[in-house]
DNA sequence: CGAGCCATGTAAAGAGTTACATGATTGC
DNA sequence: GCAATCATGTAACTCTTTACATGGCTCG
């Protein structure tokens, strides 16, 4: 049972941790949760959990409670591994900046023509369209059954909602203050 | 002049190349920049910097115009640089799915007490306004001499601005949510 | 008995952070 | 001359991705 470093940086660790809140799995069955409902919170591959699971049972904040068919190994959430979700999620701050290679992008559009920045600024409209209806049709999916279960799920699923709005607003605006300021300034 | 492979992933090396068609300079300039202007967007270590540079000049997308004082060398872009830089822009698919430490532990909020997991959105809300006003700030500082000249860091930057509106909302809207929630199911 | 899913793991490389190290030049 | 700033670099480590490898179980 060797230390790790707990700063804060690695939040698959701490996802781990959470899932596992909810009842005892494998890495499988974790694998499943990260590509369905985590996938677009906190995407991990198959490689890295498997890894991040062995460090975890190695610094005992899980530990092997069964060991069943085709090497399957289910772990627990530990006491020690309990108190270390509910210190990161209230001690530890979240992330304020976060990198944006769409925003990097839209720094340098005036390396190419007016038309293709143009383009670039209608597809991100396009895209959070697109995925605001996913979500929205994810919510239909799940909001009956779940009427006052899983608040926060769904407080999460707001938050998509809103940022994919916001930023099909956002390049649709971007694309009229475009046209507005070549028209004044060809030259822009 | 080696090969590097450009998948689209690195965008570091295009927020060099970017920066670097503003005109030539050293690692040492970029660093100011990465540390301010882009700090929001994609901040960067003098270390990797540095090693960056050393990459792009051996694949031949900068070269090193000029060495001067304090071992000071200064960059420039080529044109293939240019070009890939181009590349990047148009043609390389902005990263759809974004992690977020901070909606990851909204998923888990419900490990510890609702008065925790309040005191958790109030805390986003505070922030998201604090960050909102900051930009206001800046927007204010740059705004005047450049009504009409970068376009595009201006809508860069009403990015922001629109981003920490709608989290700001998003937390006091969550508040009330929670409270609903626990109000008509006390267990929630 | 073979296809397909269940289940875990290793290896290698890319990307990013922190810490440390070194020396040159400028300005007081 | 000494402090601050300019300027570059290396080493070690963490996190993430991609690819490869292996074998067990189930069902038709």
């Amino acid at each position: 049972m060797s230390r790790l470093e707990y700063d804060g940086r690695m939040s698959l660790r701490h996802a781990a941790l959470g899932l596992l809140t909810l009842g005892p799995a494998s890495g499988y069955d974790l694998l499943q949760t990260f590509n369905g409902s985590l996938a677009n919170v906190w995407p991990a591959t198959q490689s890295q959990l498997y890894g991040e699971l062995g460090k975890l049972a190695e610094a005992g904040l899980v530990t092997v409670t069964e060991e069943g068919a085709r090497r399957r190994k289910e772990y627990a959430l530990t006491d020690a591994g309990l108190a270390e979700l509910k210190h990161w999620l209230i001690e530890v701050e979240p992330t304020a900046v976060r990198r944006s290679d769409m925003l990097l992008r839209v720094f340098f559009l005036g390396v190419v023509e007016p038309a293709q920045a143009d383009e670039f600024l209608r597809k991100r409209e396009a895209g959070a369209a697109e995925y605001h209806d996913s979500l929205r049709a994810t919510e239909e999916a799940i909001a009956p059954e779940t009427a006052d279960l899983a608040v926060y799920g769904r407080i999460a699923l707001e938050w998509g909602l809103r940022f994919t709005a916001m930023q099909r607003e956002w390049a649709a605006w971007a694309q009229e203050e475009l046209a507005r300021t070549l028209k004044s300034q060809p030259s822009g």
